[in-house]
DNA sequence: GAGTGGTCTAGACCACTCA
DNA sequence: GAGTGGTCTAGACCACTCA
């Protein structure tokens, strides 16, 4: 490969950057699943013909954007949701007091559905496309915490069956990965304080117009495609939503 | 400078790291201040006596952190809050529709308070430790939509006053620096939903009970260490905190 | 044109894993 | 011991800024 390093290209990119590129489409396309290594620096080198030095750099952003894992002495490995339990990068809720160990999610309801406009526009697919709508309860340590509605477009989740989201609980982006091969690679999420009212105050057991926390999640994969909505409700009596910035 | 590359040794640091940590304390001991610029690369590897490219590793990873700040053909500069008003990475508060532009910011008080136990604890300061308490009013565009109550210890922030504050209305951790040789580098947050009650619900101007916004933040400076609390609380209605999760 | 950071290479050697 | 990623070097050249 030779680097197009002319100045007047109107869309210049660095070597590495278009292999970043080629890695990218090797995971979208499937051709490396998530858990499984990618080939070695050495072999990427010699396949895209360039230095084993502008590999590690494209590798190195991609880890550093968590779509690929290194491990020294074993490989570079595609990142996958099942083998981040413990860290939970994506679930924020976390006790006042103690840690996280044990979610139970119990699913409430499933639907097949058709998106209102607004949830169709953020999911980039056709007003009134087809979608699964799957509301379920979140509860760490036995309490209800955490209602959520999770809306999935069926173009994406074809065969998606309320027995498939019970079985995975808590894990669902380790199940998007395993049953649709679509793995959740970032989320924009918007958060508001509102007060609880009705069915969300009842199944979070808190007295109705209580304050509760809402958040709007729109879940991405590869490529900037979104691919999830999910609406929480959380009750912040005893937890809360933790958030680094730096 | 010699590589400790001894596997025997208890903590052991590849080169680069030991470089960076050689910047981090020229940036905690002033050396190099926010906006300035820091030595070429070409120049810092004579002084530490490594190659170009180590050095260029240790300044990338604090360029990651955002403690320095490169631009290609001109040098690299010590990250700054005043160079930054653009972006506000710790304002996470955005209007539902449109941007955040102009925010106005009305001090409410000022007093040098002794800090209880709780907040001791989190500014890792003795109890009863003297310290500054500021409480004042953010309004985007007109409104009142964060109230908010800041702790800064004595110890670092000896000599500030009312005015010093209200002069730097909403940038006040630009003031930090160029007041106190205080960088912010990172905060941490805690969020919940509360109902306002008296005073609060008066100042965001919601009914007694509204459901608000509340974030308690902890922000370091250097090397891990609290420097400020703040607890902010939040109206909603129109606002929403926005987060990225990779 | 001099000086800065940015890219790319080839090669040496270290640290870690696994058989 | 073979294979992986991790570090470090020296050197060439590119892209950008500023006088």
């Amino acid at each position: 490969m030779k680097s197009t390093s002319s100045s007047s290209s109107p869309a210049y990119q660095p070597l590495y950057r278009q292999i970043k590129h080629l890695i990218t489409e090797s995971l979208m396309s499937g051709e490396w699943r998530p858990g499984e290594p990618i080939p070695s620096e050495f072999e990427l080198a010699q396949r895209y013909n360039v230095s084993q030095g502008t590999v590690r750099k494209a590798i190195s952003e991609l880890a550093h954007q968590n779509l690929l894992v290194r491990h020294q002495g074993k490989g570079t490995f595609v990142a996958s949701h099942s083998e981040e339990r413990k860290n939970f990068p994506f679930l924020r809720i976390t006790p006042d007091r103690g840690s996280l160990d044990a979610v139970s999610a119990t699913l409430i309801d499933f639907w097949r559905i058709k998106l209102d406009a607004d949830s169709a526009r953020k999911l980039a697919v056709a007003e009134a496309a087809s979608a699964y709508l799957i509301r379920r309860l979140l509860a760490p340590a036995g309490a209800s915490v955490v209602y959520e509605e999770i809306r999935l477009p069926a173009t994406v989740f074809e065969g998606l069956s309320a027995e498939t989201v019970d079985l995975h609980h808590c894990m669902l982006y380790s199940m998007y990965e395993s049953a649709f091969q679509v793995r959740i690679v970032h989320v924009d999420e918007r958060i508001k304080a509102v007060a609880a009212e009705g069915e969300i105050a009842a199944r979070l057991d808190v007295e109705e117009a209580s304050a509760v926390l809402l958040i709007d999640r729109v879940a991405y994969t590869y490529g900037d495609k979104p691919v999830e909505l999910r609406r929480s409700y959380c009750n912040t009596r005893e937890h809360h939503y933790r958030n680094r910035i730096v």
